[in-house]
DNA sequence: ACAGAAGCTTA
DNA sequence: GTAAGCTTCTGTT
């Protein structure tokens, strides 16, 4: 071996464990025989020695070995006798792996390497000793952290599941301590795995901060007296000795009598028949279809490295943003018009410049590395000043907060970073504080900008009509900035940006998918920076240099996914549902959060306390009936007791094999006169109803405005629907009396009032405009009852004096029909035989035959395309639609079939939205919009103008298609007022 | 501490 | 039969 030469050391039985428990159970068809752990290994061999042939991976391994343990026994067992004592025997289909893994590794032409007495980590210690010592470098594919005390300059280690790399920094990142203290860090901490005994009540963080206090171990123990924790002082000064007999045990022995040199490890092309000799006797179908396939075409292979083409420098030329100069587009808060809307049609061909721009933004994107150590900490005003400067020149700049909270309305700012081109960005602390505080909180740390003084050079940047504002989900930032006083426009959101172009796609529109996707780029998670669960910490706690890497990569990010993303909407024609359905909606929704709606906690706590009462009495008849006192909650429990031990008839089971207790199962048996059923079922509601509703809502009261805020995400729905979390606003009871108590606690002072307006069939509406459906448009015209003009057509009944359970039936199917109707799911919602459900579709079709051609031209429109289209343009992608498995396709064809209505519907719910405001300040009045549940607005007003605003919000509200669109069926709004919302609904 | 299943709430 | 979010239980990390 010699400079300049790789060393992979695999650490076999590490991998074998992991891989047996993270991987799904597999066994060899023929005979059953349990290879899962064997197949995971194999697949990552293959993939390592394919990596290893791209030169664009940078590490190219020139020799390579798999070590393994020999056996249990060890040195280390003479030294302490409980080490590893408390292992359990591995279970027993992962024993006959260990030796197939063995002959993996040989089929594979690499040497396997164990010795008696050593753990397969003290050789890779040995071995990463000898090949630095000539001059090579060693990379250790596994994650384990007893190896990482081996890692250095020339030693990196590899996760293969998790695709990391670990060097220096990640250890440090993980452990708070350098490589060459983890050995200390171990000592201190123990294992209870291996049966390490370590200090009681010393955790990684602890000794982490110990040794950045001490310096070592023994310097710890020298001078233990000296800390100040009691508890924590006694206990080093007590283990001592245990600290240093661990220090001994996770010590990798560096110099172990090997009996094989590195040079018996030189790497040597796989044999083709050998390796594929092997595989197809484990049956490993596709991993040996690849690796012949592979290794008959290696020619090929070497020829596909990617060309490059290097243009995101530019970004900041005229032509930004794909001909959305920041200054010409002013469409924020503008008048929708007439001539803009012409937009709509637009759809410009491939090949045109739109299309060239971004293909070479996306080859420029993939090219150019992100170097997290290259960004800028701003601790002075005068760089702040240049940057903002700089921001100026480049007419762009993408910007990423960091606050104390994920809820904007608690958050406070601790920092902000900007990018105003891939790579230049840099990051402002505002108010980091000294992570070792107490409960007191540590002091602020020297050399930041006041937030006071940062946001004054800051605002008029943030509001200058000639810088575009570029950020990952904007409304987060836009509400915290507005609570600071600062107005940010204009802007784009790359986030919803990749929502209008790629909505349905497997890949979410996060900042992580995003740029793994477009940039094949991970970056470093906030996680990593504030650690996880109990031992997190707030971000104000953050080191600033790592909150710099941070959060200055999160904006330089952002950046190049806006160079990548915002072109393509010009060559895929969405330019106008981006700038007329998501942009606009932004600062929309962050009013109405910031408003919030005022919730009366003594009525919910009232509440609360008679559905305590009410369960507790059902308890108490359950318990009686069944005979003991068990988890009613639990369905495990109960679908026991009920079809096990009482033995209820009709039980079926779940996918998990488990009895069903579903409520509609326990109806039935209700239903067949059984008491016990009903009684759950009452039950579930109020326990329901208390957890989720009564007992929840008081807690997202805002402290200081008293208000509940919602958030409402604007590309969580495949649809183009929002959603609202945190709390859901939008699931809150109304079917039945008991759970529409709820929405009494929804209320408005004495000189308010609450207006709710919603949309009365919308959906069915869009169905017989988009479906050209004669019988159902004149119904609607006319004003008619849909499901009783519907039960009518299909029977032949007259409307008047129509049996309801007729107008029921006809009800289900028009919902059907928006569902994208099967018999199977009709004959379920009506509980009738599916020949007759069958029946009634059949029949339906007959009456209404443009539905069926409706839903034949979007199944077929789906299949070619792969996506479905709103009557506005928004698109809605179904990559499974053309699955060769027929209930995936027949759920991709139902749900395309759906989502052109329920998103035609969101649509328009979303330009009356937009609307809206500006509505009703030209009518000078005062009315707010404070919720949105699809297709209802909720408004609060001074009681003196609800008469007037009624007439507005229906006319905003009915005319929304327009002028994009003249519907052929009229919308209709209903709409009322009064001190809460139960009332107002 | 987290993830998935089951169950239930809405449009 | 479509689209969501939240709670509890249960088992794993």
């Amino acid at each position: 071996m010699k400079k300049g030469d790789h060393l992979f050391l695999i650490d076999g039985s590490g991998y074998i464990f992991r891989a047996y428990h993270a991987l799904p159970p597999l066994t060899r068809k023929s005979d059953s025989l349990p290879v899962g752990a064997v197949s995971g290994f194999c697949n990552m061999l293959w993939k390592l020695m394919q990596d290893a042939r791209n030169t664009d991976v940078g590490i190219v391994p020139t020799h390579f070995a798999v070590i393994f343990d020999y056996s249990s026994k060890t040195f280390r067992n003479d030294l302490y006798p409980e080490y590893k004592a408390n292992r359990s025997a591995p279970p027993e289909d992962l024993v006959p792996q260990f030796g197939l893994i063995r002959q993996a590794t040989r089929a594979f032409n690499l040497p396997c390497v164990e010795m008696e007495g050593f753990e397969a980590d003290d050789l890779i210690a040995t071995y990463c000793r000898l090949a630095c010592e000539a001059g090579g470098d060693t990379t250790i594919i596994s994650s384990d952290k007893d190896l990482m005390q081996l890692v250095g300059d020339t030693v990196g280690m590899y996760d293969p599941m998790k695709d990391r790399q670990i060097g220096i920094p990640e250890v440090v990142e993980k452990w708070g301590v350098p490589p060459e203290k983890m050995i200390d860090l171990q000592a201190l901490t123990g294992d209870s795995v291996d049966n390490v005994p370590g200090v009681p009540g010393i955790g990684p963080k602890t000794a982490a901060q110990l040794l950045e206090q001490f310096g070592d171990l023994e310097g710890l123990l020298a001078r233990a007296g000296e800390i100040k924790q009691e508890k924590r002082r006694e206990s080093i000064i007590a283990n001592a000795d245990k600290a240093r007999i661990s220090r001994q045990l996770v010590t990798l022995k560096n110099d172990v009598p090997v009996a094989e040199g590195l040079d018996d490890f030189l790497l040597h092309a796989p044999d083709g028949p050998k390796l594929i000799g092997f595989l197809k006797t484990m049956e490993f179908t596709s991993l040996t279809r690849r690796v012949a396939e592979a290794t008959g075409t290696e020619a090929g292979d070497v020829q596909a490295v990617a060309v490059t083409v290097e243009r995101a420098d530019n970004a900041h030329g005229p032509d930004i943003g794909a001909g959305t100069s920041p200054v010409a587009r002013t469409g924020v808060g503008s008048e929708p018009g007439q001539a803009a809307e012409a937009e709509t049609t637009e759809r410009p061909k491939q090949g045109d410049t739109p299309s060239l721009l971004a293909a070479l933004r996306l080859e420029g994107a993939a090219t150019r590395k992100i170097d997290t150590s290259a960004y800028q900490c701003i601790r002075d005003i005068a760089t702040l000043k240049a940057w903002v400067a700089e921001a100026r020149e480049a007419g762009i700049a993408a910007f990423d907060v960091r606050a104390t909270s994920t809820d904007p309305m608690q958050a406070e700012l601790i920092g902000m970073a900007m990018a105003t081109a891939p790579g230049r960005a840099g990051y402002i602390p505002f108010a980091h504080k000294s992570g070792n505080g107490d409960l007191l909180g540590g002091g602020a740390l020297e050399n930041q900008i006041p937030l006071r003084e940062a946001l004054a050079v800051l605002k008029p940047l943030l509001e200058d009509r000639s810088v575009l504002k570029i950020a990952q989900n904007l409304k987060y930032d836009l509400v915290i900035m507005s609570r600071y006083g600062i107005d940010v426009a204009p802007f784009d959101d790359t986030m919803l940006i990749s929502y209008v172009l790629d909505a349905g796609t497997p890949h979410g529109h996060g900042m992580d998918a995003l740029a793994d996707k477009w940039l094949g780029h991970r970056p470093l998670q906030l996680k990593d920076v504030t650690g996880s669960g109990k031992s997190s910490v707030g971000f104000d706690q953050v080191d600033i240099d790592r909150a710099t890497a941070h959060a200055a990569e999160d904006a330089d990010v952002t950046l190049r996914l806006w160079l990548v993303l915002k072109p393509r909407l010009a060559a895929k024609g969405l330019v106008s549902v981006y700038e007329r359905l998501e942009r606009p909606l932004v600062p929309v929704l962050a009013r109405m959060e910031q408003r919030g709606i005022s919730v009366d906690r003594q009525i919910l706590s009232r509440l609360s306390g008679e559905l305590a009462q009410g369960a507790a009495q059902l308890e108490e008849e359950i318990y009686l009936l069944i005979g003991e006192r068990i988890n009613i909650g639990s369905p495990k429990q109960l679908g026991d007791i009920l079809f096990g031990r009482m033995g209820l008839p009709g039980g079926s089971k779940t996918k998990t094999g488990q009895w069903s207790t579903s409520a509609q199962l326990l109806e039935d048996l209700a239903a067949e006169g059984h008491e016990l059923p009903r009684k759950i079922v009452d039950w579930r509601q109020l326990t329901k109803l208390k957890s989720t509703y009564t007992d929840a809502l008081p807690g997202f009261v805002n402290p200081e405005t008293k208000r509940v805020h919602t958030s409402y995400a604007l590309a969580a729905t495949t649809t183009g629907r929002l959603s609202s979390s945190d709390p859901n606003l939008q699931n809150i009871p109304v079917r039945t009396a008991e759970g529409r108590k709820i929405r009494t606690a929804f209320i408005t002072d004495k000189s308010h009032r609450l207006v709710s307006a919603d949309y009365s069939q919308i959906e069915l509406r869009v169905l017989a405009h988009v479906a050209e459906i004669p019988q159902l448009r004149q119904a609607f015209a006319d004003g008619a009852d849909i499901h009783a003009i519907t039960a009518s057509e299909m029977f032949n009944v007259p409307v008047e004096g129509m049996p309801s359970e007729v107008r029921r039936r006809a009800k289900a199917i028009n919902f059907g029909i928006i569902y994208g109707i099967s018999a199977f799911g009709l004959a379920n919602q009506l509980s009738i035989p599916r020949e007759e459900a069958s029946a009634y579709i059949k029949k339906y079709f007959e009456r209404f035959p443009g539905i069926r051609d409706y839903i034949e031209e979007t199944k077929a429109y789906a299949r070619e395309h792969g996506f479905v289209e709103t009557i506005f343009g928004r698109r809605i992608h179904y990559p499974d639609i053309r699955s060769s498995n027929p209930s995936l396709r027949a759920f991709n064809e139902r749900a395309s079939i759906n989502a052109r209505l329920q998103g035609t519907a969101a649509d328009i719910i979303r330009r009356a939205m937009i609307r809206m405001e500006e509505a009703l300040d030209k009518a000078k009045l005062s009315a707010r919009m404070l919720l949105q549940v699809h297709d209802e607005l909720i408004f609060e007003t001074v009681e003196a103008e609800v008469e007037e605003t009624i007439p507005v919000v229906r006319h905003v509200m009915e005319n929304a298609a327009m002028p994009a669109v003249s519907m052929s069926v009229p919308l209709h709004v209903d709409a009322r007022a009064a001190n809460n919302w139960d009332e107002a609904h």
